[in-house]
DNA sequence: TGCCGATATCGGCGATTGTCAATATCATAC
DNA sequence: GTATGATATTGACAATCGCCGATATCGGCA
């Protein structure tokens, strides 16, 4: 779409999306998620769920852990912790004071090998 | 992209760009900015300006004035207040309580006329 | 009325996206 | 080692995106 320059742009970016939105807020409880129990959230085919967890994982808003012969993902705290300090860029001018900002940028994961 | 249908998504594909982040971003400091002061912002072209100020007012983020020969946007109380409820949605789960849920979703701003 | 500056729309382009079927990879169990 | 289930990758497609130049619309002003 755009050039995933600004790691601000690259989350907004990957959240966007009404599947990827739907992993995100079924992450939001807090529990890690088996990969497999996302193909249910939004109905797309599993090749598909696997993109946008890959997405998701690249843009810094997952972690993933291997458990045994299943995938585990969980949110990462220091996405959420951007992603809330740009909406607290938005605040009521009034209070847009010392909260949200300055919060660190998170690194986009740079996934190692790939 | 996606389907449009969504609001949530809507909002946040709306914000998905770099060209329309910094518009946001200087429609966050509360003043009503003239549609001639974004051309400085991001360096597009005018036309690519409208357009994106077109996106953000049918995705509900802004508002526009006329006032005399300009056009002056300033963000939408009801869409920061949305942006913020999905950032709430994704806090710790030990603190993801009554705050930031049920929170009002934004009319896509329904352009009356297109 | 006609001109001029500000903004929006139109038409087209290259690039990117979301999606899938098919296939590959990897870990476990037999 | 082989079969099996879970996940990732590949390759292709239609749809959408961001961008621009050209043009249209709209207000104010002479």
């Amino acid at each position: 779409m755009k050039r995933p320059t600004d790691p601000d742009t690259l989350l907004l970016q990957a959240a966007a999306d009404p599947s990827r939105l739907a992993i995100l807020r079924q992450l939001a409880g807090g529990n890690d998620v088996c990969a497999c129990d996302f193909v249910g959230c939004c109905d797309v085919a599993q090749p598909t769920i696997s993109h946008h967890l890959k997405v998701l994982r690249e843009a810094g808003w997952v972690r993933s852990e291997r458990r045994a012969s299943f995938i585990y993902y969980r949110l990462d705290p220091a996405a959420v912790a951007r992603f809330r300090a740009i909406a607290g860029e938005f605040a009521a001018p009034s209070l847009n004071r010392a909260s949200a900002r300055s919060l660190p940028v998170i690194e986009p994961q740079a996934l190692p090998s790939a």
